[in-house]
DNA sequence: TCACTTTACTTGCATTTTGCAAGTAAATTT
DNA sequence: AAATTTACTTGCAAAATGCAAGTAAAGTGA
């Protein structure tokens, strides 16, 4: 994992710097959306990200504070990772990204979450994040 | 320009199979919202893309759709890049990201932009969208 | 307790993408 | 007619990605 370095003072350039890849957004995605915490979950999603760059984007992740890593209550040689404040305030970027895509692609995208997206963006948005910060909170208070 | 499979039913993968690099968004960033059209335009922006980088994803924007492509009404030695309507459904995922960036860049960013988009977001994003609508028709039409 | 499995990686190497510098070519300006 | 502008292309080096195999700690079943 490289260090790094904004290539301007522009926040969309800023904000591609960190995840302006195939991967990155996707592992995010996954936490977000679909409720995986675990390498091992992450590993199995339908893109079939490779162990090493999956490796790496978990540490670049951790490293500039958009996800924990612990680990896991159950099992020592497991460990759970969960998003930060940091990583839950990019859902709206997440979620604008699913619209998008689920407009020019027969899609795969939940039924439920693309109605209740139409019927109330902001609230909805609002659902998920609190949602991901409960899960967090539940998960340290064990 | 390689050509573009998506790896899953997912719109979020489907969106980042398009733009999960470094250069596609800024490029629509530059058009979005700073007005910008031509490939001398585009290579002058500050995060400095290589040329080559630069020809690539103008040929990967238009081929899908995302862009059109036309001789200059001035000089026929240039070219004038504008928004399709595909293009400019992305405002909302590059207003996001902007705001995202905002928040933990010492920014660039537009402080009416900003203003304007705390105040009203989905109205905001719909005006930009119809000034760029706006935009091509001019063009057209001229 | 000892082999087997699960989980989370690392390593090595081939392929692909990106970055840089230089070159090309048509249109326009001087 | 020469210089400049505009939009690229080309060649090569560097970096990122992808694939297959290997490692290592912890947990599981016999």
């Amino acid at each position: 994992m490289k260090e790094i370095e904004p290539r301007s003072t522009c926040p969309v350039s800023y904000t591609l710097d960190f995840f302006g890849d195939k991967w990155s957004l996707l592992i995010m995605r996954d936490m977000m959306l679909n409720n995986k915490s675990t390498y091992g979950e992450f590993l199995n999603s339908d893109e079939k990200i490779a162990t090493n760059i999956l490796a790496d984007r978990l540490n670049m992740l951790e490293a500039y504070g958009f996800v924990t890593k612990k680990v896991a209550a159950d099992k020592k040689s497991k460990f759970v990772y969960h998003l930060t404040e940091k990583g839950i305030e990019l859902v709206p970027v997440v979620l604008e990204i699913a619209l998008w895509g689920a407009k020019y692609h027969p899609s795969g995208m939940d039924r439920e979450l693309s109605d209740a997206l139409e019927t109330d963006k902001a609230g909805t948005i609002l659902r998920i994040q609190n949602l991901l910060r409960n899960k967090f909170l539940s998960f340290e208070t064990i």
